[in-house]
DNA sequence: GTCTATTTTTAGACTAATCTAAATTTTTTA
DNA sequence: TAAAAAATTTAGATTAGTCTAAAAATAGAC
């Protein structure tokens, strides 16, 4: 088994893959709140074990074996954060923190059977897909509110921003996942967008627009 | 906080007291499957936190505080196990190394949310109390199978050993939690003990008796 | 195409938890 | 109550993960 540590690393190297081809140290550094050179000694550590492709000063890829690994851990912080909020009736903002700490509990069983008690959800509170035991996940296809044009519709799926803070923001807005909207007009100075959500307009600002994902 | 190994020492501590009054090193060395130099290393550590009452060469008794950690991780240990027995299916001989790693997740709303959601049991799959939030619980009077004179009728309500194997045995011959049973007799050669259950009649032996306990 | 800036790695040190082996204290026992 | 046995502690090392500071490699600018 791997531990607590290196499954944040390969968590966080999977994250980072999405955008860029290979990942950089910093690049890592940053995203765990650590230094280089602690994240170099990782990396040949995990380079050792094939979990990663490294070569010295070239950045790193996931093997298969480590997105395995990867996918592994995300598949138990959403179906956490799935239980999380359905079953014990936090908030959308409150189950991040406590979702990376079971993230890491081990047992094979106790997430496949937590997967059937919740009838095997496809998507987390965020929007997120969950990946089932093979690892297989199918995202959305999803746009960004900033990108439609007026009086397109859609139905909220997802956020780019997961911090409580925006999750709030969007909650107090009732913009939240699975309601429909509809993009009633646009500022064409500050990129500004008036969103139709049921009978109530929301005014959001470009930032929000931007990080607000829609399936059409 | 306290790390997961300072937690698991508390929690030893607290378990080995029961039985004395102050507990040695080598005690929590064989309870923890580790070596008395470790323990001698761990134990400056949890005194220096005040969770210890320690002076070299005399055994160790837990503080107030350190009390109060303990109970705040068995509480934990028992809710899960009761989550996972009674919602995700798990046999009674199957959650207690799950739990294990359950009982260190910190989020304090997360264990009172989890009590809530299940109705704040009172006592876990294998009879243990629950300590509720401020750590207060009721053990009932049990008494061991083997203590009981013929024709005496109780509740099953608890067991001795924790071992899977222990708990197998009982399953299999449905001696389980709850049950009402009688003492039907009593071998006085080897102390074995026939005991009625319902329709069934089940001969254990003397070790056995020992281990299952019994309300009256 | 060299030089500077940035990124990454190495070197050496630190902390937490552990170990073995040796020394010390307590307990037992005779 | 003194010697032997048992329990406990100290000393010194080890491993995982981290750090700072310095060195090395790569990338970018001119």
């Amino acid at each position: 088994m791997n531990t607590f540590t290196e499954e944040n690393y390969l968590k966080a190297i999977y994250h980072l893959s999405s955008k860029t081809e290979s990942v950089g140290t910093n690049e890592i550094a940053a995203a765990l709140n650590t230094k280089a050179a602690s994240v170099t000694d990782m990396l040949k550590k995990l380079a050792e074990k094939k979990l990663i492709n490294y070569a010295r000063y070239q950045g790193v890829t996931l093997t298969t074996a480590g997105e395995k690994v990867a996918l592994s851990i995300i598949r138990k912080h959403r179906l956490w954060e799935y239980f999380l909020v359905e079953k014990l009736n936090f908030k959308w903002d409150e189950v991040h923190d406590v979702a990376e700490e079971l993230e890491h509990i081990s047992s094979k069983e106790l997430v496949d059977r937590l997967d059937d008690f919740m009838g095997n959800p496809k998507y987390d509170p965020h929007g997120d897909p969950i990946p089932d035991k093979q690892g297989k996940f199918k995202a959305h296809e999803l746009k960004p509110v900033s990108s439609l044009e007026v009086n397109k519709e859609g139905i909220i799926s997802g956020v780019r921003d997961h911090s409580a803070a925006f999750l709030q923001y969007l909650e107090k807005m009732s913009l939240t996942i699975g309601k429909k909207i509809k993009i009633a007009d646009i500022n064409t100075y500050d990129h500004s967008v008036i969103i139709q959500a049921g009978d109530k307009r929301v005014h959001v600002s470009r930032e929000v627009a931007n990080n607000l994902l829609i399936a059409l």
